[in-house]
DNA sequence: CCTACCGATCGGTAGG
DNA sequence: CCTACCGATCGGTAGG
């Protein structure tokens, strides 16, 4: 999910690789807050200053740049929130951590349009084809590795035992996205507090606690 | 906002007013599956088996269909969520009604498209104009109507008076957004119970309580 | 409430 | 990567 296309290991992309690398980071953000289906080439084109039959010769059809747009985002939100998760140590610093990277994320604003897949799972839950099946395992993979996260912290001692792990990554995540939306919709970043302060809490953890 | 538009008491509607509600009714469901956006006007006259122009005499532009619609979703909503509240006690036993009515509606898909709420705010949430500053403003009602039904509770000494009641108004609305969202994209039932057992664990309620 | 239309834009193709 | 086009559909209007 996050590797890109080209399977070599040159550094050099070929020219056409690097055009389809720029049209995709303006069509990740253009999707991020006016979604998948409000993405169309025209305005994509335009927005690229280029046309639209020389945009579109990289992609063999509309739902083949959608797709691609997605694995895009999930470059851009594994190198942005999973990998600094990945570099504090296992257990509830990286809960911690993911956490952390999570809210940077939404108030960096590194979508446009905030949360690029609480904007299209949301937009394509009722859009039978590839696209929603490809968002669906998607949300599904984050859903699983926040629940492996939660499983390593208990299994460290750090988290009560108790708890189960697939509901806690539930409520996690609705909280994180209950926090995209309110910011999104009443520009209102206290938003972020209230999700931070919840979370905090469902983990056991004292509000006081470092940078946190 | 639960009030429809005739101002009289008279039982017979002008049949005008008949035909506009039947649109409104069918543009509904189809806003809450695909979006304000994707609700296109020559859609809607073919489901309905009207003209374009026939039904669009009934509106002045896109824009006022899709206020109209939001409006009517609010009065389906007075109804199905709202009004099943309000009969019950004041207190907690207000707040679990407000929950129970508010799954029974996601579950009995009310709406074709799952909460018409959650699809059409992320939708608009970053297209500036009268459609989102209509969705914001209802949605700040919501949440608001949420936080008097916690302090209501709070009042009663039947919850705890150290929470904070918009702190908790809004977790338990990202709670119920959180299994719209599972429901909807990954058609899993389950949704539904992980919600209730957060919601009841911050209400700090036993699970073996009653139906719910 | 209809037919008949408008210019603009949609996704997509032909041919270079 | 371009120009030049295709049929279909968009929101909206004229006139009845």
């Amino acid at each position: 999910m996050a590797q890109a296309q080209t399977p070599g290991s040159s550094r050099r992309k070929a020219p056409g690789q690097q055009t389809r690398q720029a049209i995709l980071q303006v069509a990740v953000d253009i999707a991020s807050a006016e979604g998948l289906e409000g993405l169309t080439i025209g305005r994509l084109a335009a927005e690229l200053g280029m046309s639209k039959s020389g945009l579109f010769a990289h992609f063999g059809s509309k739902q083949d740049l959608q797709l691609a747009v997605i694995e895009t985002a999930c470059a851009i939100f594994a190198a942005e929130v999973r990998q600094p998760a990945l570099t504090a140590p296992v257990g509830r610093a990286r809960l911690l951590a993911l956490c952390q990277a999570w809210f940077s994320f939404v108030e960096r604003k590194v979508f446009r349009g905030g949360c690029f897949f609480a904007a299209t799972s949301i937009e394509f839950d009722s859009r039978p084809g590839p696209v929603r099946d490809q968002l669906a395992q998607v949300m599904k993979g984050w859903l699983s590795w926040l629940e492996s996260l939660i499983q390593e912290a208990q299994e460290a001692g750090e988290l009560n035992p108790n708890l189960e792990a697939a509901q806690l990554a539930f409520e996690i995540h609705a909280l994180m996205w209950g926090a995209n939306w309110v910011l999104q919709l009443h520009e209102d970043p206290q938003a972020i507090a209230r999700a931070r302060t919840a979370i905090l809490h469902r983990l056991e953890i004292k509000l006081s606690v470092e940078s946190f």
